[in-house]
DNA sequence: GAGCACTGC
C-alpha cells in the first residue's frame, strides 16, 4: 500500500485506528527503522499521513516528552475515556496548555470507528484562553510540533483574526470567542471536545461556558470537557461538575525559589519595596529583579526613588537599569523591559501586568508587597472603582513564579507569613461577582439562557447586580415585563458593545448619523487613543497641547471623532500618531472594530448615513443619538453647589480632568463613571435638558423621579413645552 | 487635575 505524502492533512482522509496497522508499515520505511519507531508516539498527524519527520521536528518530539504532562499520558487518557468531564491541574510548565489538547485529539481519533469515518464526521478540539496573544502563540508552537501548518490542521480564533480552516481539528479560541460562536450554536456541534485552559482565571467569559457546558454535556452525551486550571481552585470546579469528574495533577517545572518574608507587616509597603530592591541589589548576586506596584504614580515615584537611593550608593554598588512598566505606558518606553542592559542588573517595577501577560526573561528576584489595583463595580452606586486590595494566595505564587523561569530564584514577599496563612484569600473573587452585567446579560439571553436569576452561577453575583442589570435592559428597550428579549434586544445582544453603546449604534439611522456614531463607538471601545508622556517628561506639554488641538467644544465623544477623522485624513499614517501623541495601535484597533461594527449593522439593514457637514444639525444629531442610548447616564449641574449630580442616583460626581470641556454645561451624557481618588464622569458631552423630554420620556417622567434640583428644572421644562404646545394649537 | 489587567464575527 502506497502512501501520499501530502503536506497538509485532509480530514477526511483520517484513518481509523483500526486501520493504523496497514499504515503505519509501509514497505519503503520499515518498523523497525529509529524514525519510525519514534512515529509511533510522535505527532498523531504525521503517523497517520505516513510523512517521514524533518531532522529538527525530532528535537522538539524529544523535548516534549520531558514535560510533566507525559509522565500522567495514559492516566490521563484513560480518564477522559471513561468520563465526560475530566479536571486538570497543571502548574506552571507542567506542559498543559500544549500537550493536553494533542492528548484528547489523539484519543478521540483512535476512538473513531470505520464507521464514524464513513461518515467522515468532522472532529474538532477547541482550547479555550484568557487571551488573544496566548491563543496566537500558542497554537503556533503547537503548529510546530505537530509539523503542521498554522491555520490549517491547527489553528486559531480571536477576534479580527480567524487562523482556522474546514480542515482544523485543533483550534485555540478565547474564552469569549466560542461564547460568541455559541450564539448561533449553542449545543457546540462543531465541537466534539473543549478544554478550558486558565479556568482559575475565572473570567466572565468562563464563568458563564462553565454554566453553559454543564447544560450542553447533558443532551451531548458524546461531548468531552477538560476544565484546565493552575491552582487548586480546581476542586470547586469538581464540584460544579456533580464531584464526579476525575482530578488529575500534574506538577510544574520551574526552578526552585526560596521565599522570605518580613517578621512585622509593613505600614508603608512602596518604601519597603524601594527599600528591598536596594537591599537586593547590594547584596545578590547577578539577576534581574522585578518589583509588582499597582499603579502609574506610584511605580514612576518608586522609579525615581529606587534610582536616587542607588545614585547615593556611588560606587559602592554596580549599575542598575530601572525600567517602569504598566499598560498606558507610550509603546516605545514599554518596550525597555525586553532590550537587554548589558553590564548592568535591570530593575523591573511593574503593576499586574508581568504578573501573567507579560514575561519577562531573566528575572531572579522578585518583590511582592502584596497588593493590586482591581476594578469593582458598586451596583448601588452604579459605578465601577478602582481599588488598591491585598492580592490572593494564589496571585501571590504566580507573582514568586516569575523568579523562577530561567534559574532558581528568591521571592521577598512585605508582610508576615502569618498575614500569608489567615489574611489572604486564597483565591481572588471571580471577575463576575465585581462586574456590570449588561452585556453578559444580553449574551446570556442570545444563549438561550431564560433564568438569569437563577442560572447555575459557580458564584453567583450579588442580587443587586442583577437586578441592576435587569433594570437597566428594560429602560433600553432590550427586555420586555417578562424579561423575554425583545426585537431591539436581539440585535443589541449581536454587537460586541456594551448594552448603551449597542443602543446608540442602533438608533443613530433615525438621527440621520450613523456613520459618526459607528466612528465614536469604535473609538470607545478602545483603548484611549491619547499618548500622554509620565510626570516630569519634557513631551508632556506637548502631548497636552497636541489633544487640545482636536479638542470639541461640546464635548469628549465628538473629541474622539475628530481624531478618527483626522487620522483618515491623513492616511493612517503612524508617524502623523506619534507627532500627534495619538496612539497608533489604537487607533488601528478602533479602525477594526468600526468594520466589524459596520457588518453587524449592514446584516440588520441599518441604514449608513451621515447629516451635511455644514448643516447645523451635524454635531446635534450626533449628540442626540448618544443621549438616545445613554439617557441614564446624564448628570446635572446644581446650581447652589456647583456640583454635578447624577441623575435619579443624585450621586456628586466630577468631570474627569481629561476631559476637554472647557465649560460646566447644565447637563451632560457621559459615557462611564469611575470612582478612584473621587467620582469621576468620563467622556463626556453637553447636551440640552428639552432633549431628555423628547428622547427618554419614560425614563424621565416626573412620578418616579427623586426630589433635586434636576427635577425642578424638568418639571419647568415639561411646563413650557405644554405651553408652547397649547399656543401652537391655538394658532391654529 | 487623573487610568489594574483582559475580552467580543
Amino acid at each position: 500500500m502506497a502512501i501520499e505524502r501530502k503536506r497538509k492533512l485532509d480530514v477526511s482522509s483520517i484513518v481509523p485506528a483500526s486501520k493504523l496497522a496497514k499504515v503505519a508499515a509501509p514497505p519503503n520505511v520499515g518498523a523497525a527503522s529509529p524514525m519510525f519507531a519514534d512515529q509511533a508516539s510522535g505527532s498523531i498527524f504525521n503517523r497517520w499521513n505516513g510523512k517521514p519527520y524533518s531532522q529538527n521536528f525530532h528535537h522538539i518530539l524529544d523535548k516534549r516528552k520531558t514535560l510533566p504532562v507525559w509522565q500522567h499520558k495514559e492516566e490521563i487518557l484513560d480518564a477522559l475515556k471513561k468520563n465526560q468531564v475530566l479536571v486538570l491541574v497543571g502548574e506552571t510548565g507542567s506542559g498543559k496548555t500544549t500537550q493536553i489538547p494533542q492528548f484528547v485529539l489523539e484519543m478521540m481519533m483512535v476512538e473513531t470507528t470505520p464507521s464514524d469515518d464513513k461518515r467522515r464526521k468532522k472532529m474538532m478540539v477547541g482550547c479555550t484562553q484568557p487571551r488573544r496573544v496566548a491563543a496566537m502563540s500558542v497554537s503556533q508552537r503547537v503548529a510546530e510540533e505537530m509539523d503542521v501548518t498554522l491555520g490549517e490542521e491547527v489553528g486559531y480564533t480571536i477576534r479580527f483574526e480567524d487562523k482556522s480552516s474546514p480542515n482544523t481539528v485543533l483550534n485555540y479560541l478565547t474564552d469569549g470567542m466560542l461564547l460568541r460562536e455559541a450564539m448561533t450554536d449553542p449545543l457546540l456541534k462543531s465541537y466534539s471536545a473543549i478544554i478550558l485552559d486558565e479556568a482559575h482565571e475565572r473570567t466572565v467569559a468562563t464563568d458563564i461556558l462553565f454554566g453553559l457546558l454543564k447544560q450542553v454535556l447533558r443532551s451531548r452525551p458524546d461531548l468531552k470537557v477538560v476544565v484546565m486550571s493552575a491552582t487548586l481552585e480546581a476542586e470547586k470546579f469538581q464540584g460544579y461538575f456533580g464531584g464526579e469528574a476525575p482530578l488529575i495533577k500534574v506538577p510544574g517545572r520551574l526552578h526552585d525559589v526560596e521565599v522570605f518574608y518580613t517578621a512585622e507587616s509593613q505600614r508603608d509597603y512602596v518604601e519597603a519595596a524601594i527599600q528591598t530592591v536596594v537591599q537586593v541589589h547590594m547584596c545578590e548576586g547577578p539577576g534581574d529583579v522585578l518589583l509588582f506596584l499597582t499603579g502609574e504614580e506610584e511605580i514612576e515615584d518608586a522609579c525615581r526613588n529606587i534610582a536616587k537611593e542607588i545614585g547615593n550608593l556611588g560606587g559602592q554598588v554596580g549599575p542598575a537599569t530601572i525600567i517602569p512598566l504598566y499598560s498606558t505606558l507610550p509603546p516605545a518606553l514599554q518596550q525597555k523591559v525586553f532590550e537587554p542592559a548589558p553590564g548592568t542588573r535591570k530593575i523591573v517595577v511593574s503593576t499586574n501586568i508581568a504578573e501573567t501577560s507579560l514575561t519577562i526573561d531573566g528575572i531572579v528576584y522578585v518583590v511582592d508587597p502584596g497588593f493590586v489595583k482591581r476594578k469593582v463595580y458598586d451596583p448601588r452606586v452604579g459605578a465601577e472603582s478602582l481599588q488598591v486590595t491585598p492580592i490572593s494566595k494564589a496571585s501571590a505564587e504566580q507573582r514568586k513564579g516569575r523568579a523562577g523561569r530561567t534559574a532558581p530564584g528568591k521571592c521577598y514577599r512585605l508582610y508576615t507569613e502569618k498575614s500569608f496563612d489567615k489574611d489572604l484569600q486564597s483565591q481572588t473573587d471571580p471577575e463576575i461577582v465585581r462586574s456590570n452585567l449588561g452585556t453578559t446579560f444580553l449574551t446570556m439571553k442570545k444563549l438561550g439562557i431564560d433564568d438569569l436569576v437563577h442560572f447555575d452561577y459557580m458564584d453567583p453575583p450579588a442580587p443587586k447586580t442583577l437586578e441592576r442589570a435587569l433594570e437597566m435592559l428594560y429602560y433600553l428597550g432590550a427586555m420586555d415585563d417578562e424579561g423575554n428579549l425583545t426585537k431591539l434586544g436581539q440585535i443589541m445582544s449581536e454587537f460586541p458593545l456594551d448594552p448603551q453603546t449597542a443602543k446608540t449604534l442602533i438608533v443613530s439611522p433615525e438621527f440621520n448619523c450613523s456613520n459618526e456614531i459607528l466612528s465614536i463607538c469604535a473609538m470607545l471601545s478602545v483603548p484611549n487613543c491619547f499618548v500622554r508622556p509620565p510626570k516630569g517628561e519634557a513631551r508632556r506639554k506637548a502631548a497636552d497641547e497636541a489633544k487640545a488641538r482636536f479638542a470639541h467644544i461640546e464635548g469628549d465623544h465628538l473629541t474622539l471623532l475628530n481624531i478618527y477623522h483626522a487620522f483618515k485624513l491623513n492616511n493612517e499614517d503612524p508617524s502623523w500618531c506619534y507627532e500627534n501623541f495619538i496612539n497608533y495601535k489604537a487607533m488601528k484597533s478602533a479602525d477594526n472594530v468600526r468594520q466589524q461594527l459596520a457588518r453587524i449593522m449592514s446584516r440588520y439593514n441599518l441604514r449608513m448615513c451621515s447629516t451635511e457637514f455644514g448643516s447645523r444639525d451635524y454635531y446635534v444629531n450626533i449628540r442626540k443619538a448618544i443621549l438616545a442610548g445613554c439617557f441614564m447616564q446624564v448628570a446635572h449641574l446644581e446650581r447652589s453647589t456647583g456640583h454635578y449630580l447624577t441623575v435619579k442616583d443624585n450621586q456628586v460626581v466630577h468631570l474627569h480632568p481629561s476631559t476637554c470641556l472647557d465649560h460646566n454645561p447644565q447637563w451632560v451624557v457621559y459615557n462611564e463613571c469611575v470612582v478612584t481618588s473621587r467620582s469621576f464622569i468620563r467622556t463626556t458631552t453637553d447636551i440640552r435638558g428639552e432633549w431628555l423630554l423628547d428622547i427618554a420620556p419614560h425614563f424621565y417622567e416626573m412620578e418616579n423621579f427623586p426630589e433635586c434640583e434636576a427635577k425642578r428644572v424638568l418639571k419647568t421644562l415639561y411646563k413650557k413645552r405644554g405651553r408652547e404646545m397649547e399656543k401652537s394649537k391655538n394658532r391654529r
